[in-house]
DNA sequence: CATGAATGAGGTTTCATTCAT
DNA sequence: CATGAATGAAACCTCATTCAT
């Protein structure tokens, strides 16, 4: 009976029902996208979960019907915080083309345009903070996108030596170098940004990229 | 005077309040050198006032003789942070000569050997983790440490630019470029530096000096 | 009727409906016999009532459409727990015949046929945990339980005084030494029982019914 | 110098600084005591420690500087409860002298003196209603007490066995039957005692004694 | 000066209860 | 009828801060 009449209102029903459901299944990462601004904002200790689940538009216990716990919670901000970073380094290793300058030029940009300028960019601000108290995740963070990144630059310079395109230095030392001011864009971004003057991220990378590709000595042929 | 008073007391009494007294002075900066460390490791609001004390070897009271509250305790760890680096700022700039490359490379260096390599490489990874909460404290920071640092390095690279010996590029920006990787390095130091590999900072430094003279690119007359 | 009316509907539907019917009048019975055994394992207040509902195989709303509070679901546990207690009272009464001793030994055997050794038995360790938090529920138990209970052995006694079969001792005591080894063998199936010995409630009602009848001392007859 | 000075008026300077220490002294005791009274009346759940806290006069906070739960609380509570018991049981077993039935009934009177009558009996109450919540908790009490307790009865009823005094009947149940009108008693005093009649525990023991010896029977020689 | 016992505000977590579906 | 997501009061526990000694 019930069969029957459902299936004279399908839309109707499923309509007013999906909401609900579509709620449900929305939830987790409404909360982990509040927690992330809070904990970044805050801290992870000084933020108050009522303030978590307020910013999700929730009330508190409804965090605990989705995370066992306030470092379980901490964790699940952090995984989802790493896989759009996957996705976007799978992305940018796909797209590769030209010298390697430019792909490394193109590499620069994309992290921008698809971490750094993003609310994501507060998780290696968090990592950072909380690594101490949480080394599991810092581990896993470590291994998931810190490795993973450096294998990318890595494949890029060893390229760029091999084809003669870039002088043979120290590889693992130079993508530290070369991480290290993206890595300072963001944290800047959480961090100092309020009391200082306010750097346009675009011009930054270009100049980043520039002085990394030519150094800051003139060369013989005038510029 | 207080030794020579206790001058006709046995020896016992004056053994103990000899050190005492000595102690008594230096109680402050234990107490910052301890809560700096614990403050680093743990994050401001997860270090107990308590453990700070029992690591500089007082009891959780005495804390409250020197400091009104764990804040300006906090303040204090900065402030103490500071004068250091200052110190060292004034130092290196008083000592130059020879090129402008020569210079550079003798700040970066000398911050090594004076702030990165120490404890106080700490402070960073703290101002980036509590500024939020610490809005003046940070501003403090940003004015006297910050703004310092990059005055010296802008009037270096200004220097070489004006002697030709460095490209004309964005100064600022290059100056962003250039600490970047002193500030990973002792990010490193204090984060993740635990899970992953282990870099010689001497090296990476002089990888970072050689990378950001001479750039990625081989120059034409073949180096 | 419910049957007939879903007698054209497919088996499938009929055969979900039957049970679902079925289930609804058992429902209570079924939760509170749930209820009861939780109650008594784990105390009133550590029971949760998901864990109620979920082991009457219910969703925890469903407890609601039954029962107005938790405490309603208590209150409805001992009375249901009740009731049969009263039945076997009844019947015990009524099968009286033979010498005093001879009813005492019934009773003492019939209540363990009927409640001791049964899930009922885990009503008096509920009433003794609880009674302080739920004075009237325990005033209940009091009046319906207990003093029926004595009752019964009121007479029993008084008729054995009165025939000359017993002597004439105070009643109202004696039927507490009557009653303690009953209930220290249901408190002790509840609480205790995991962490010793197992005794055999039969021949434990035996040597009690023995004592009662000839104590400890050795009569003159030699026996 | 202060050695001195405390040296002149060494009675004042005691007296006014004993308070401080006895009162930490007993703190942890007096915690105890007002958690038994508690535990008992309310059970362990339903018992807030800021009541318990309040009930020793002292903060919650204070609480936590003694045990560090809850739980740690219970299990003090008990083991302190335990002690007196075994004292209790000591003495009486070594003020031995006369037939086993007077054994026997100073046994029981003794208990009452220093155990069943004093706040100490609600540790029992405590155990059957908490044992399945707290299983080494009552397996402790199991071992240190009631273990204990009817080693000690066996002892007398095997001597009066010995003797000839007593009739050869099963040892152990008759242990539980002898214990039983005494649980009940200590039970009733904190369970249902409110709502019914008041009853005479030295009359009762004294019931309890005369039934055990002699049995409901009237022997042959008219007694 | 130094201590550490005491306090109580505040945060995490649980769970009885409600209600839209 | 039945469900289970959502709520928020209430309890445990921590720890910055005070103060008598």
């Amino acid at each position: 009976m019930n069969t029957l009449a459902t299936h004279s209102v399908p839309l109707a029903n499923a309509e007013t029902r999906v909401p609900r459901r579509r709620r449900k299944d929305a939830r987790p990462s409404e909360l982990t996208a509040a927690a992330l601004e809070l904990f970044v904002e805050r801290g992870f200790a000084t933020t108050r979960l009522e303030d978590v689940a307020a910013r999700a538009g929730v009330s508190k216990g409804t965090l605990y019907l989705y995370f066992d716990s306030k470092e379980a919670l901490f964790k699940a901000v952090i995984e989802e915080g790493i896989v759009p970073t996957l996705v976007a380094a799978e992305q940018q290793l796909a797209e590769h083309s030209g010298s390697a300058a430019e792909l490394l030029r193109k590499l620069l940009f994309g992290w921008w345009q698809q971490i750094g300028g993003t609310r994501l960019a507060g998780v290696p601000k968090l990592i950072i903070s909380e690594s101490r108290n949480f080394p599991e995740v810092a581990q896993y963070y470590h291994d998931k996108v810190i490795l993973r990144g450096r294998a990318l630059l890595r494949t890029v310079l060893q390229r760029g030596i091999a084809d003669g395109e870039f002088r043979a230095l120290d590889v693992e030392t130079a993508i530290d170098v070369i991480i290290a001011p993206l890595l300072m864009l963001v944290i800047w971004r959480f961090s100092l940004c309020f009391c200082g003057q306010e750097t346009d991220p675009e011009s930054y990378l270009e100049t980043h990229f520039d002085l990394l590709v030519h150094g800051l000595h003139r060369s013989q042929d005038g510029q």
